[in-house]
DNA sequence: TTCGATAATTTGTGATCACAAAATTTGCAA
DNA sequence: TTGCAAATTTTGTGATCACAAATTATCGAA
């Protein structure tokens, strides 16, 4: 038995002959939006082996799309392919999470700095909204919450850019580290978190490029740096 | 008919009736492996679709491997699958190859400055060997060994990295620009090709690690840079 | 000859099957 | 109770099938 990332019930199957119900097309898209969101808030624990079937029983599936899915994630370094065909979520390392960390660096100020060119006076009220429910989520303590409206306002920023090339690569990036930091609030808890979206959305505003990449790397340092640490026996 | 991406004749099937002969879960690797080649030394063109069934017989074996690397490849954007599911090499358009050029400026002399600590003798060696047959390649003009061997160059100095995360994201990176270039030089000849290999090599020797992100930097400006601009209307 | 509709083919998608390797459980002996 | 070997189950892999959508080929009318 897995979590739950069916969320209709749809194929409840009784014996499910040929249930040509759904377009076509649209199950492997299906699969891989549920996988996908499952891992950015932390459905997955790293380490923990994940099973084609079992995937494919908990979305109503068969095995067929699941598969393909496996192998686009198992691309993209979200999910890890042992040698013995085996499927799990990959565990943080401390060289890992130095090098996601240092990555990250470098390319999401730079890709903020480009999205800001394309920001409209709607997207900046929206990244607005969206902070204030990240701080409702701290106050709150709740860890799923908060991991799906940070990535949600980091994403809604970059994605202005209409970056085809380094926007991909980000979001392989956090894709990697989200199980990982999921697991570390659920430990030390999300009170302790201070992001810097403040600083971001007041750059935005007064247009300047230089501050927004400083508020955006600041946010990426204090997310990662402060709270993963602890929780990494340092080998590097 | 498609071009040959089988090396081994190994299943000229005949009727090829369960062919067991092979080991167990290598098909997808060899599949995976001889598509990557092909895409990095250009047999496939941009823009040319690419179907299942006919990769699958080129190399041998059934869809089944092969819908699993295509999932694979184009997570990584080296394919991409059309909205009515048809699988193509993905076209260069100027806005893509822009930041793909600033995309590897950001990261490969970065990769570079993380593997010259891990450099030893031997490699410097290899390196150095690997250089000479670049300079043969392009002296007799030969696009396909150009591109084989700059790749080997480069990929031979970065996985001195031990990089786990910057590494694969480059090599996507060339996985998506390497057909592009193929096409390039198919027009216009690998002739005025001067690479900054020596600086590289010089820079390594010397222990200069500011040095060696500069001689990256500029091998990748000037290979990209300067060959690829001409051949995009330029609409950024 | 040229254009357009119809027929034939090709192609991706999802499901199912067979099989072997691996993991898990079971059960017996010390 | 504990340890280990046999048996059972689970799991990934590759192949094949059925089907619909899309592409391509064919052929007749203008």
């Amino acid at each position: 038995m897995q979590s739950d990332l069916a969320h209709s019930p749809a194929n409840t199957s009784e014996h499910a002959t040929q249930d040509r119900s759904a377009e076509r097309g649209t199950a492997r898209a299906q699969v891989d939006q549920a996988i996908r969101a499952g891992l950015l808030i932390g459905r997955f624990i790293p380490g923990k082996s994940v099973t084609l079937r079992g995937l494919a029983k908990d979305l109503g599936v068969s095995p067929m799309p699941v598969r393909e899915v496996i192998q686009r994630l198992a691309a993209e370094k979200a999910l890890e392919v042992k040698p013995n065909g085996r499927v799990q979520v990959p565990e943080m390392s401390p060289s890992r999470f130095d090098e996601i960390l240092r990555t990250r660096l470098l390319l999401e100020p730079e890709l903020a700095g480009i999205a800001m060119k394309q920001i409209t006076p709607r997207l900046l009220r929206e990244l607005k909204e969206i902070d204030l429910k990240v701080d409702e989520s701290l106050t709150l303590g709740d860890p799923e919450a908060y991991l799906r409206l940070n990535h949600l306002f980091h994403f809604k920023l970059y994605e202005a850019s209409k970056s085809e090339i380094m926007l991909p690569l980000v979001k392989s990036l956090w894709l990697q580290f989200a199980p990982f930091m999921r697991t570390v609030y659920g430990r030390v808890g999300t009170v302790n978190l201070v992001d810097r979206h403040k600083e971001a959305l007041a750059a935005i505003l007064e247009k300047n490029v230089t501050a927004l990449k400083s508020a955006i790397a600041a946010d990426i340092s204090d997310g990662m740096g402060i709270i993963g640490r602890e929780n990494l026996s340092d080998g590097s």
